[in-house]
DNA sequence: GCGAGAGTTGGACGT
DNA sequence: TACGTCCAACTCTCG
């Protein structure tokens, strides 16, 4: 018999080392292995990516396909220019393909993509193989162990993972690879559709990404920025394997860091070095296998002794808690990213609601804007201009790195959802998800379920606060002056609450606090506070409380009919305002009085606009 | 079915 | 500085 063809294809598993798939592929002992990596469209125009994250990618691919070179000088990363969905087919047949092998992909659309390139192979009698590889344990095994339930605790998850067995050993990077066979392209390219774009307002160049499927010099070459009409970007922090195995090699030489880490004990306001490993954007693009950084640190604390910390807090403790989400995800589906439709997700009638197909149930993309006010507050938080610097400093740092501490994301996230502008958790998530580097979508979904008390967590009455939170880590505010540096030399008295600095130490200073950061904002300014801290966490913790006394899931019927504002006081003064379903225009705009003023209590139900007395005392208190 | 205790990492105040 | 206690009170797990 003939010798096995063999595609690789690498998707987000960037990596040589402890790759289930690879071995498999390699067992075959194939005659010709094409390491290919599609360059798929929905992941450019339909899925949210900021510049940052593209870079980091293309660090990771340029870094394997030297590592692959390095392997077999006449191979490297193959990057092809279309919809693996549509490319597939085609290839099999020109490069007379006898299997395909893939690590298996554990989001919605890889696994409706997979199926799909699963079905062509198979038709056209290509040979498909799929391994697990991106978690600790097989996501699909342990929502089998968990009775067909996800994981929505740790406990959860260690007991059905318990009835698996031990996290596998890594495997090696191989040691050779076959050449890769003969690559003709003389078929069709199929063009995407560019539109609709999600990903527009960052794509400011030429977008010519999809003109040669061979790239602009035929020769499969990686991508750039520039191919792709990105900006560059302004992360520091770089991709690949190489980098990856060598932060971890000096993380786990590090013996007591590594087996006494507590995450709750390391600072969210450390910078330079941050106080945490920043291995999470390599687990994301597989550049670092999680198996590999779980057996580097468990065999640490096995020689450690009792004074090692322990799962949650621990290290092991973190990966942990990402096999939960994505074990959680596996078994509620496309669903678990967001409320509607989601048994396991409580339902909050929080502002800025998700639009949702009709036709999926699923959200857009775009949302509802039910109330101006908490538009505009979802807006400076993802500017980094609310007036609370320790906010703003985390998620400028945000934009520009791509990465902040996880302490930082909680903080960022109460503040947007139940502990200040009561925005729905899915406008954060898109936010992270366009930002992040290590954004990963079961990961972040589970995040904010949390952080915004939906699921997972329900402690709703523990909130953090953007002056004390910061200031219990970083005193003098060094996070604050990095990334504000408008506040650069004021006291550090004031540098979580520039509000209350006397003209005189504004001046001294070179600041003045004024405006709103959004419009005609003048140099050597800094927002005023977009509201007053403690009237809005008791307006949040009220509505939070009136929420869960009601009880509703966003799998609830009522949900979806609306009829849910029944069961909602119609004096509560927090509360989702109501929008034309259709239009999505604001039915209740329409004699708007309570925005000019900053009141945060403008919406109210059915069109009446109730007001809490004390908000005008709120807003009287800033104006001081 | 019930109660006790635990639960990734809050804040304010005390010793 | 590190650690307790209270605040007012959530859900889940386990016995």
């Amino acid at each position: 018999m003939a010798k096995p063809r063999v595609i690789y294809w690498f998707r987000t598993d960037l990596r040589l080392h402890d790759s289930p798939a690879l071995k498999a592929a390699l067992d075959l002992e194939p005659a010709v292995l094409w390491p290919v990596f599609t360059w798929d469209p929905h992941y450019v125009y339909r899925a949210r990516g900021g510049t940052n994250r593209w870079q980091f990618l293309l660090d990771c691919q340029n870094d394997l396909s030297e590592s692959i070179t390095k392997l077999n000088p006449n191979s490297k990363l193959f990057v092809l220019r279309e919809g693996p969905q549509t490319l597939f087919p085609k290839l099999f047949k020109a490069w007379k393909v006898t299997h395909l092998v893939f690590e298996k992909d554990t989001d919605s659309y890889g696994r409706e993509r997979d199926e799909a390139v699963a079905e062509a192979a198979e038709k056209a009698g290509v040979q498909v193989i799929i391994r697990s590889g991106r978690t600790l344990w097989d996501s699909e095994q342990v929502v089998t162990k968990h009775g067909g339930k996800p994981t929505m605790s740790m406990t959860a998850l260690l007991s059905a993972s318990k009835k698996i067995g031990d996290v596998p050993r890594p495997i090696p990077s191989p040691k050779q690879l076959p050449d890769p066979g003969e690559m003709p392209v003389d078929f069709v390219q199929h063009q995407p559709d560019t539109k609709p774009d999600i990903n527009a307002e960052r794509r400011t160049n030429n977008d010519t990404g999809y003109k040669h499927i061979a790239g602009p010099c035929g020769d499969f070459a990686i991508e750039t920025l520039d191919e792709l009409g990105f900006v560059p970007a302004t992360t520091p922090h770089k991709g690949g394997e190489t980098r990856a195995l060598k932060a971890l090699d000096a993380i786990i030489k590090d013996k007591e860091y590594t087996a006494t880490f507590e995450k709750p004990k390391t600072s969210p306001a450390q910078f330079d070095p941050q106080s945490t490993t920043l291995l999470s954007p390599f687990l994301h693009f597989g550049a670092l296998s999680v198996r590999e950084l779980y057996w580097r640190v468990q065999d640490v604390v096995n020689s450690y002794g009792s004074a090692a910390s322990a799962p949650p807090a621990s290290l092991t403790g973190q990966l942990i808690f990402r096999d939960m989400y994505f074990a959680a995800q596996a078994a509620i589906g496309p669903h678990f990213q967001q409320t509607a439709g989601n048994g396991h997700c409580r339902f909050i009638p929080w502002h800025l609601p998700s639009r949702l197909d009709p036709a999926t149930g699923l959200t857009t993309g775009d949302y509802h804007v039910d109330s101006e006010q908490a538009d505009e507050w979802f807006r400076r938080w993802k500017q980094g201009v609310t007036g609370f610097p320790w906010i703003d400093a985390l998620m400028r740092q945000l934009r520009h790195d791509g990465w902040i501490h996880h302490l930082g994301r909680h903080s960022v996230a109460c503040f947007l959802t139940r502990g200040g502008c009561y925005v729905d958790w899915e406008r954060g998530a898109e936010v992270f998800e366009e930002l992040l580097l290590d954004h990963e979508p079961a990961c972040n979904a589970g995040n904010w379920q949390w952080l915004s008390c939906t699921a997972f967590f329900s402690q709703y009455f523990r909130c953090y606060s953007p002056i004390s939170f910061g200031q219990k880590w970083d005193k003098h505010g060094d996070l604050i002056r990095r990334w504000v540096p408008e506040l650069q030399n004021l006291d550090a008295k004031y540098i979580y609450e520039p509000w209350k600095a006397p003209i005189q130490d504004q001046k001294k200073a070179g600041v003045r606090v004024k405006g709103d950061g959004l419009r005609d904002v003048e140099v050597g300014t800094y927002p005023k506070p977009m509201f007053d801290f403690n009237e809005r966490r008791d307006a949040c913790l009220a509505a939070m409380k009136t929420a869960y006394g009601v009880g509703l899931y966003g799998d609830d019927e009522r949900v979806s009919t609306g009829t849910w504002r029944e069961m909602f006081p119609e004096s509560q003064g927090e509360i989702q305002g109501r929008f034309d379903s259709d239009s999505g225009e604001n039915a209740d705009d329409g004699d708007e009085d309570g925005d000019e003023d900053g009141d945060e209590e403008g919406d109210g139900v059915g069109g009446k606009r109730p007001r809490k007395a004390s908000s005008a005392t709120a807003s009287k208190k800033l104006k001081t």
